[in-house]
DNA sequence: GCTTGACATTGACGTTAGGTCATAGTTTAT
DNA sequence: ATAAACTATGACCTAACGTCAATGTCAAGC
């Protein structure tokens, strides 16, 4: 005869588990003192080793009484759909590894690059301040962002900027529209993609370069000087641009989950 | 402004869901009227999609209340962490689809062969009535085992026969030593080698036989020829031995699992 | 005999992510 | 006006125990 500390040793459980089985009737001691305390024969010991057995299957409490007590239980069929719950399980989970796998490649790709997104259109002064802010606030990466840019051969940075000048003016062309509107958010799709020339920003840094053009004085006053309402119609645009991108963005993961 | 149920269409969550990511600060309505219905804006709906999206990556409730408000949750060590227990989880699921294919197997052996242990050592107009029975009890399998030994030689099943009685009269000779005994457990692995014979016996039809071996009057009886007290003892002895074996089972496959 | 420490008991609440009533008030359509 | 459809809150339910809390029991050493 073993106390339930003795059992709960050999079977590497807690008396709790005990308790708790003895209580849904699933083992109950083989005796109980006058004092209430449990005492476990052989016997028991044998029931819980296979109780413990089919628990480590991933089997129910319930289910491992049936197919202790119940003695034409169909313990075959039931590990059978039990394998079978398995398998697309395994498949499930294999199909969210992919995905988790996705996302935090498109964050890495999001922090990876948040460093780049204040360095286009200023002069060599201004660039130099920002170089230093930026080693200052993201570390080394910002700076190597920046000789990529200067990597970049004259005619070439002359091209992107004036492929950038010229989305904005087209942009103030279209405000009339209001920032929501299509025509905007196609030429924001084309600013979209004139910034891929960079790299490839993230919902994050396209949202916080919306913010930027808008808070930080230098943009500002560039934006300000093409049109003063400019800056704050670029944010709202911009924020809504993101929204929506967002939204398809999670739509097409969630279908992909969904297979 | 959507209500509730057009949230909950649009979203494909029920209304309770929406109670409860309200309750716990996860999302919140845009505007709550004064009857106390609520009311979520396009913004609101965006974030549930992304609370949708990090639930189906399988995070749980609070880290998504983490991810989303917190700006500097460092989003990616989470998902990796996620990343790493969730392979973890996939190689488990697959050690417990082998277990349990084995599982299955191990039943397979046991049902399939359940139906032949009846027959062995009686005369043709036994074994007749026996295969009836057997026919109404366990279905066609039953005549197709005898039929296996049918087919043997009758020197062979002569020789299997007297080994079956050899053995039996040494356990006799050890009776003085207890059904638990070394002794006799040792001949006792002798007996189950020898049933091996016929077919791949496992726990369920061995204490099945070591049952029928008292219960069951035509064995009995022959048993009873041999020695009085030879059921009751023989039905001890093959208890004790297949608790002892299936404790060895149990203790090896759950070894296997925690590898 | 008494204290101490290790063990035992029962009871109750907490955990996750909502499901499922129950009860009652509100809005909308007919 | 009334019924259908919707809304709210509150409460209890799930699985398999973990984690107290309050209390009782036992063996050993002084």
């Amino acid at each position: 005869m073993y106390t339930v500390k003795q059992v709960s040793d050999l079977a590497g459980v807690t008396p709790r588990t005990l308790h708790h089985y003895d209580q849904i009737g699933l083992l109950k001691p083989s005796q109980v003192a006058a004092n209430g305390y449990r005492y476990y024969d052989e016997q028991a010991l044998l029931r819980l080793q296979q109780i413990l057995f089919y628990r480590e299957l991933g089997l129910e409490l319930a289910q491992i009484k049936s197919v202790l007590d119940d003695k034409d239980f169909d313990l075959v069929t039931a590990l059978q759909s039990h394998h079978a719950a398995l398998q697309a399980e395994v498949v499930r989970l294999q199909t969210l590894v992919k995905t988790v796998e996705g996302t935090i490649m498109h964050l890495l790709g999001e922090v990876k690059m948040s460093s780049k997104n204040v360095f286009k259109g200023f002069s060599p002064e201004q660039e130099r301040e920002y170089n230093k802010q930026a080693v200052e606030q993201w570390g080394e990466g910002a700076a190597e962002s920046i000789r990529s840019w200067n990597e970049r051969s004259q005619e070439e940075k002359d091209r992107i900027l004036a492929e950038g000048g010229e989305i904005y003016q087209e942009i103030i062309a279209k405000m009339d529209q209001g920032p929501e509107s299509e025509e905007v958010q196609a030429l924001l799709t084309r600013w979209h993609q004139h910034l891929r020339c960079f790299y490839e920003p993230t919902f994050e840094i396209l949202r916080g370069l919306g913010n930027t053009y808008n808070d930080h004085p230098d943009f500002n006053a560039t934006f300000t000087a093409m049109d003063p309402a400019l800056p704050v119609f670029l944010q709202q645009a911009i924020n809504h641009y993101v929204d929506a991108l967002e939204l398809e963005w999670l739509e097409r993961e969630m279908n992909t989950l969904q297979e």
